[in-house]
DNA sequence: AAAAAAC
């Protein structure tokens, strides 16, 4: 179905052409003729299926755009989705002239107050900060016409419940209510009889995640060997847009502190750092300047970054539903993408279960030696000397002879070559990463025992003092394309040593 | 058991 058979405003005709699309995805197709029509709506898909458009489209089309009040409502679950979320309305909404405002925690409340007097006719929010709002009187909800409950399972899963409940009390009782979850649990049950009328249900079949554009694997490895064996598949693979998911926040701390030792272009992002920094480090990974992102579930669910090619679980994911969220952050919009998840000998229970519930395969992947490690920085490096010398500027550098001596000499090339090989390079550098707790066992549904207090002896924090080695950055970050000569590493290629070959 | 979310 085309965009053009939905019945929408030229203005938001016009935004879908700019953008690129003209199909329809299937909850599109089916949501907003439903929700043009004023009906209320439960829509079960997974994020990535073009959901926020399919409710953005019908507000849009709805709103009075000449009426300053609030007339549609968006809770989401993470302060990042909301983000996200007004971005997507902002850019479909611009020749229709709404105002869209998005209000979350860890930001300056002043200058939400000062943006919401300004009438954004469609305000995005988190549960905490839009209830703050709400009681010193800077959100007003008496005009919303639409309600929207984005990804309601998961904010249930959060405890939001209550929050929710009570945002819910603020509106009018006339109103649409659309409700979007990628599962329908009892509670989301029970939360549409209570606050929703008469709604229609759309139910996109749990999209095939899979098989073709997703390849997934698994590798078995001991605890203490792990980070070892990522940077060795790293070296292999010469990931580029590439997401690691750690089980805490500690984790992902050390974790991408490690990898920054190590001379890779990583940064961490959790629900514990300043919403400031959460958001310079997504920005910089979805721009390209950054190669490896560390992310506790807070980047799980929901976010769309477009390229992502790979997506590694340090841990084993604590249930089901978490692998499948973490590995749908590639293989997006018909590209291909791999997931790769570690598996100590005993966790091997846990995967044999997310593979049973899932219905998903992994395929066993060995651990790259060290000497194929080696080769693939060794490839990288040749191919990013290549790059210098026989890149782009190919045909300059052949017509003007020594040129090519002036800009780098050899003796450079071959600092290059070595930098990356050295044994005193980044490489080497020795990384501790603290054993996390052994997950609970999954039989039985009650957590017995095992009720140690966080910093209880266990988790010793003894922290490597990792020699750091300046200025050699593993970044290929897009931003410096043309400043060759700082670009002495890698660049990708190196096929040979893709994993796929040990499929 | 952990993560997310309001100061």
């Amino acid at each position: 179905m085309k965009f053009t058979d939905l019945n929408l405003d030229s203005d938001l005709l016009k935004a879908i052409r700019r953008q690129g699309f003209e199909e329809a995805t299937p909850i599109q197709a089916e949501t907003i003729p439903l929700a043009l029509n004023g009906d209320d709506v439960i829509g079960q898909a997974q994020t990535g299926t073009g959901k926020t458009a399919a409710f953005g489209l019908s507000i849009l089309q709805r709103i009075d755009q000449d009426n300053p009040n609030v007339q549609a409502l968006i809770i989401s679950p993470t302060r990042e989705l909301a983000i996200q979320t007004q971005e997507e309305l902002y850019r479909l909404g611009q020749d229709k002239k709404a105002k869209v405002q998005v209000v979350y925690g860890g930001a300056d409340i002043g200058r939400q107050i000062r943006a919401l007097k300004a009438h954004p006719q469609i305000v995005v929010g988190t549960p905490g900060r839009l209830q703050d709002h709400i009681n010193r009187r800077t959100l007003k909800l008496a005009h919303v016409q639409t309600l929207v409950l984005d990804e309601a399972d998961e904010m249930l899963d959060m405890g939001f419940l209550d929050d929710i409940e009570k945002i819910i009390k603020q509106l009018p009782e006339q109103r649409q209510t659309l409700l979007f979850s990628a599962t329908i649990p009892a509670a989301i049950r029970k939360i549409a009889d209570q606050f929703m009328h008469d709604p229609k249900m759309v139910r996109i079949k749990a999209k095939e995640l899979t098989a073709d554009l997703l390849d997934q694997y698994f590798v078995q490895t001991k605890e203490f060997e792990k980070f070892n064996v990522m940077t060795r598949l790293f070296d292999v693979q010469n990931p580029e847009l590439t997401i690691v998911f750690g089980r805490t926040k500690r984790r992902v701390d050390e974790l991408s502190k490690g990898l920054r030792a190590r001379g890779y272009n990583a940064e961490g992002i959790h629900g514990d750092l300043s919403q400031q920094k959460r958001m310079t480090v997504l920005k910089s990974f979805k721009a390209g300047k950054l190669d490896i992102l560390v992310a506790t579930d807070v980047a799980a669910r929901g976010l769309d970054i477009s390229g992502v090619t790979h997506v590694y679980n340090y841990d084993v994911p604590q249930d089901p539903d978490s692998y499948v969220h973490r590995v749908g952050r590639t293989a997006r919009a018909g590209h291909k993408g791999t997931s790769i998840t570690f598996v100590t000998p005993n966790e091997m229970g846990y995967l044999r279960t997310i593979e049973k519930l899932t219905r998903l395969r992994m395929q066993p992947l060995k651990a790259p030696s060290a000497k194929e490690a080696f080769q693939g920085q060794l490839s990288s490096a040749t191919s990013s000397i290549h790059e210098l010398i026989d890149g782009e500027n190919l045909t300059k550098y052949e017509a003007q002879g020594e040129q090519l001596l002036d800009d780098y000499t050899p003796l450079q090339l071959a600092a290059a070559l070595l930098k990356t090989i050295s044994k005193d390079d980044a490489a080497e550098v020795p990384v501790k990463i603290t054993p996390e707790r052994p997950l609970p066992r999954r039989n039985g549904g009650h957590h017995n025992g095992g009720h140690h207090r966080n910093g209880g002896g266990y988790r010793g924090n003894r922290r490597y003092d990792h020699n750091r080695h300046g200025g050699h950055s593993r970044s290929r970050g897009r931003e410096n394309r043309y400043d060759r000569k700082k670009r002495f590493s890698h660049k990708k290629g190196n096929q040979n040593y893709s994993v796929r070959s040990h499929g």
